[in-house]
DNA sequence: TAACACTATGTAATAATATAACATTTACAA
DNA sequence: TTGTAAATGTTATATTATTACATAGTGTTA
């Protein structure tokens, strides 16, 4: 059994945000949305953000700047993440593929180095946009 | 024949520094370090970063907003970047594992998209770090 | 229940990262 | 030599993220 985390208020309402959102969302647009309910400072934003990360309810795409919700129910806690970004319509997708991750998660080189977590973002075009 | 690119003024400039660093340098970092050779302002630094990494003579770590230099002389153009990060140094190395490349150039999933580059960072401690 | 530690919140200011807009110059192939 | 693409220079501004400080809520345990 997962740990089970209870979201503060502030955490609710901006994961319900990110969750609802079909696209990942930027910090400032995130605060744009919820300064109706009360938040109204980056800093808001940001630490929840932080915390809804850590906890891996959400995940952040690098090279976007943005997030979106996780999608994979069995994932390692943020601790492995892929991604789809479509660089035209910049539609982005949460890879689940069991062997990519089992493939990741035991990688090892020469370096000596253990990894203990990964993110990896694959771009391309996606079907759409592909037959345009 | 890999197609020879000759460095302008700006790119060869800050293309060296970042060279010659050994670790990940920011932008503005390198902007502080180039304004005694009349590079005075942030975009002309961009600039030049944007083009460095478009012919895949540097690398940006998302994670960390910083650049540096391609170590893997065949790398294909940026297409395919894989990197170890430190999270207690940070120190950053290139990847360069022929197994891991072909594994991700060739990878698809059932999205049908064809994925046509890929960047990977691995985090874990270094040797170093973890021996303390 | 009082004391404590921990997490979360609120607010203002500012730091760090990146781009827009516009004018000019250089490199080089047709 | 003229046309075009790439590079440069400069100012201003947009976007992303953190520091610093004060206060409030939550849950544990003595």
């Amino acid at each position: 059994m997962e740990k089970q985390h209870n979201l503060s208020k502030n955490q609710k309402i901006i994961f319900d945000l990110i969750d609802k959102s079909p696209e990942p969302l930027k910090a400032y647009s995130i605060l744009f949305n919820v300064q109706k309910k009360g938040i109204n400072a980056p800093l808001q934003v940001y630490r929840a953000l932080d915390k809804l990360v850590e906890i891996g309810k959400i995940h952040k795409i690098e090279s976007r700047n943005a997030f979106i919700a996780c999608q994979n129910s069995s994932c390692q806690i943020s601790k492995a993440t892929a991604f789809s970004i479509c660089e035209s319509c910049e539609k982005v997708s949460e890879i689940s593929n069991t062997k990519l991750s089992k493939y990741l998660s035991n990688f090892a080189d020469e370096s000596g180095m253990k990894y203990s977590k990964y993110n990896l973002e694959f771009f391309g075009l996606c079907k759409k946009c592909k037959s345009k």
